[in-house]
DNA sequence: TTTAATTGTGCAATCGATTGCATAATTAAA
DNA sequence: TTTAATTATGCAATCGATTGCACAATTAAA
């Protein structure tokens, strides 16, 4: 019905050559005389020919391909990262499948058991597994399949290669500057404390705080889903406190937005009576009232260095010694809703 | 150096059985006996074997793969749509090949030469083409590969499977929301006039205008990027008018509150001296001060219904009669930014 | 017991590109 | 003119899974 695929062979018989000489006069191997090379490019384009990357990739064992595996595909930050990774991976001639593991390790293992099977060439991951080992990456480090974790990362970082912020760096900053402001009360809402991105910020919290000499609360620690309806109901909890905090340090800006907003839909004033921070610079932040105090998270940049990194790995073939961590810089953004009045 | 790949003729030899038989028994074909079936599996799950896609792939002329060009990842609602997608697209055994053409044809093109090469079996495209007719799909159409476009489509609608919401519709009822409201001149800040979404949003501005007997002035429609720095600029440009506008219908959220901003950072009393509309429902738009109205714009769904509709097209062999377009409901979110004051 | 029907397996070709090795063609050197 | 060196091309096996067809084995029917 449809005409069958053009392929090197039709190509070759045309010109009465073999399939060999075809397939490296496309790609410049040397060993062909430029005058037959531009005959068969030119011959190989006027019958529209198109390289089948499937079977080359099955006989080179490469498929030119990366695996991504994230939480979620929905936020800003990610995206940024992806964008940052797309870029990178098609500069150098590789492709991105992305899958989703909907913060759920049964997810994540089937991910990646999939992208096993479709022998990507190395895989990035910002996991969702609170495991300090997670086993079901054995597939491929037995292959010694590249396989690199950005953002989030399991527990063991000495383990593995990571690409990170210094998250315990940015909580212990975000923590000290609420204290500066001679805040004495800070409520710490965070995700999950099994999630390393978590645990570290919180003991960035805890250690901002033992430098001050006051005592940690654990009761000031507030585990949720950082979403926007979770927003609301902290908000709510919050207004049902005895003695409110007089500053909030939230561990991203989609919930510190909505938890500002529910405070000020009951009068609250911010930052007056509670000052509040966010994390992660999301587009928004600046446009709140009050401007949102943040940590300025470098997705693009974190996307393009694991994405670097990964087609590093696998043109060097030999086995890296030991993991490394690629620590990027952050920044603090020190807006309005933080700012003691004049 | 590492252990070969295990593959049906290493479990076939094992078993004294043949490889047909293994691929066989590993997807349940019903010519072989169950007792078969189950020491096959077993055999196969013990000697960790993995199915190789490429090789299946190359054989069967599928690659479980679909691919998805959007102009840029970064932003909400892409992201949201790529997420209802990838739920979609796994959900049917499928994977995304996801990539960005920067709103460059030139890179549009070449993506579509790598997907296609790829071997993609389905196509999902917001186009980035100001073409009524993109031609580079050819080999798309010719091999009879299914391509939908989805929220960005070419200008001649009828000739493609597209998936959109009424744009028209959409900026028609915005604007009438204005007008009800008694407001005047009506500015319209919006992308592209090339790209269908912003030419359809425009017609619908339009259209209500001249159901009011109102003049259509070209010079109150502005074409930016809708950025988030264009919107600063097109405050200053506002601002510098001999007469302000009443309202302001921006064709995106990011923008009209970036424009909003700053507007009212030159004290511009929102809505009371102009009204803002955006476009999208990103996810801050609702804690803006005041809370922006704007269209639910839904990108899940639409993800969805584009993945689903495009794996329908591939599992239906023959050729559709004509091409479909689905059109998505929206919803006009009505808040504070264009009420009047009581 | 023989024949027919049913069920389970195997053979071998196929998908399309790549590549080590052998050989043919050309050029340079003797 | 012969030999050696260089350059260009072809042969055929390979990557791993799939599948039409043939055939063997088993069961049912005559």
């Amino acid at each position: 019905m449809f005409p069958r695929e053009t392929t090197i062979h039709d190509i070759a018989r045309e010109l009465n050559v073999s399939a060999s000489t075809v397939s490296r006069a496309l790609k410049d191997h040397p060993a062909i005389s430029p005058k037959t090379r531009e005959v068969i490019k030119a011959k190989a384009h006027e019958m529209g020919y198109r390289s089948n990357a499937l079977a080359s990739g099955l006989r080179t064992r490469k498929s030119s391909t990366l695996g991504v595996i994230v939480p979620r595909l929905n936020s800003y930050f990610m995206s940024t990262v992806l964008a940052g990774m797309e870029k990178a991976a098609v500069e150098a001639g590789y492709h991105l499948i992305i899958m989703q593991s909907f913060e759920m390790e049964e997810k994540e293992k089937e991910n990646i058991r999939l992208l096993f099977n479709h022998r990507v060439d190395g895989l990035m991951v910002s996991t969702t597994s609170p495991a300090s080992d997670p086993d079901y990456f054995e597939p491929f480090f037995k292959k010694n399949i590249p396989v690199i974790f950005f953002d989030r990362t399991p527990n063991n970082q000495e383990k593995y290669n990571c690409v990170t912020i210094d998250n315990k760096r940015a909580g212990y900053q975000l923590t000290r500057h609420l204290l500066k402001n001679n805040r004495k009360k800070i409520l710490h809402v965070t995700g999950n404390k099994k999630i390393e991105v978590y645990r570290q910020r919180l003991e960035g919290y805890k250690l901002a705080l033992h430098e001050k000499n006051l005592a940690f609360d654990p009761t000031l620690v507030w585990e949720t889903g950082l979403g926007v309806d979770d927003g609301k109901q902290i908000a709510e909890k919050i207004l049902k406190m005895p003695a409110l905090p007089d500053a909030i340090f939230v561990a991203n800006d989609t919930c510190a937005i909505a938890i500002m907003h529910h405070l000020q839909a009951q009068g609250i004033k911010i930052p007056e009576k509670i000052q509040i921070t966010g994390f992660n610079n999301d587009p928004f932040s600046a446009f709140a009232k009050p401007a949102l105090t943040t940590v300025n998270y470098p997705g693009e940049i974190m996307g393009k260095v694991t994405a670097n990194s990964l087609i590093h790995l696998i043109n060097t073939k030999h086995v890296e010694e030991r993991p490394f961590h690629h620590i990027l810089d952050f920044e603090l953004l020190i807006r309005e809703s933080t700012m003691n009045q004049a």
